[in-house]
DNA sequence: GTGGTCTAGACCACG
DNA sequence: GTGGTCTAGACCACG
């Protein structure tokens, strides 16, 4: 995994989980690597990873069970929110953007298409 | 205008000129507030302002003369490589993202549609 | 170090630091001083050396790795093509200045051999 | 005439008459444009003129006969010493920075051959 | 501890 | 009046 210097790391490796689990990659309930592990894994600092794993903590995403490591949350609903809320906040963001750059309806949608074809070929 | 706490001030001022530029609110060669001007109307420090200010000349949007204050370039194919640039920037990030969190191209297509249209009744 | 005063500092580090990386003095992946450090080493302001290293870090000689410090690019590709690139600014700004003067090929070669043997005896 | 926009105008217009008289294309005795003449010819302030030939007054370059205008100096000695002096700072800044980027006094003879042998063909 | 950002304000060269 | 540079120092996120 490679990082972007210009994004704290610890938010590029929660998204990376997140999207994970969104994909069902990483399933609720599995566990996920430890601290340490992880900490080795990435040559990151454990204490960027410890960050990490508390925040995922925090809304949800993740939980401790004491003595036995860090697991994908079982409430699938949770997961479900969580790929609402990114989604929802790429086309916001998105929108948002290409509307202040002076974009129509009508360009948007066909930009869109046009770069979902050439993904395609690519 | 309000900042985003979480966004450094120079980088919402360059994005926020970028888009007066792109859209044709500040055209080729228009003068632009003076440093102390617009550090005094946006309320903040002027070598924040200042900052903005070279990092935009450092890119080519804008242009000092000297003694006489800054300008947007004159050059039209800049500006036109500015909105390109950005809205390829806004594009390859939001299919990235949406295609990281599993959506297919229909999905995504359909998603954009219905967006744009409850953005419409609003 | 000494300052020129009619040249700004910081340009005067950048070309100081260049100069040690060009070289070997400073070898890629070396940790170059932190910013209080060398600020406080060369009596200088802090923000005054942060402005040196990003300007060098655009320039992509030195790489920032977050919280840990920032060293010298590890491209040997890079250090030599500023090698290249600085012999060649003055050699090109040598060579027009002298031909502006109305020197011939041959003055100009004559001329560099004595201030070579010049310095040698001095 | 071109502008570097990092160096100061008036500095540049020094040197650019500095070099028609060190070249003999303006001869002792010969008469310079007004400053209202020059300042509408190169498109820039007349203040930035007048700066130009209150420099090169001081530096004995330049003759004001009242009411009459400027002059290049008759003096020979001084034109002489001008080009001495130019070259000489030329030849200083070369060496020295070539020295300082780690070149052998055999380099340096060999890259300014080469100079000026592309020179010749371009 | 390290870099990033920002404020407050001085001083100067340039036009 | 305008931009460029610099000082002094605060505060914070990151690792």
């Amino acid at each position: 995994m490679k990082f972007d210097a210009n994004i704290p790391i610890y938010i590029q490796i929660m998204d990376y989980i997140k999207k994970e689990i969104v994909t069902g990659r990483l399933r609720e309930g599995d566990k996920v690597p430890s601290v340490r592990e992880l900490a080795s894994e990435l040559q990151i600092n454990p204490n960027t990873v410890q960050r990490t794993f508390q925040e995922l903590e925090r809304e949800g995403v993740l939980e401790t069970r004491r003595g036995m490591g860090r697991y994908v949350t079982k409430e699938r609903e949770k997961i479900m929110e969580l790929k609402k809320d990114m989604s929802k906040d790429l086309l916001t963001h998105f929108i948002a953007g290409m509307r202040a750059l002076g974009f129509s309806e009508e360009e948007i949608k066909m930009l869109v298409e046009i770069s979902l074809s050439k993904e395609e070929k690519a």
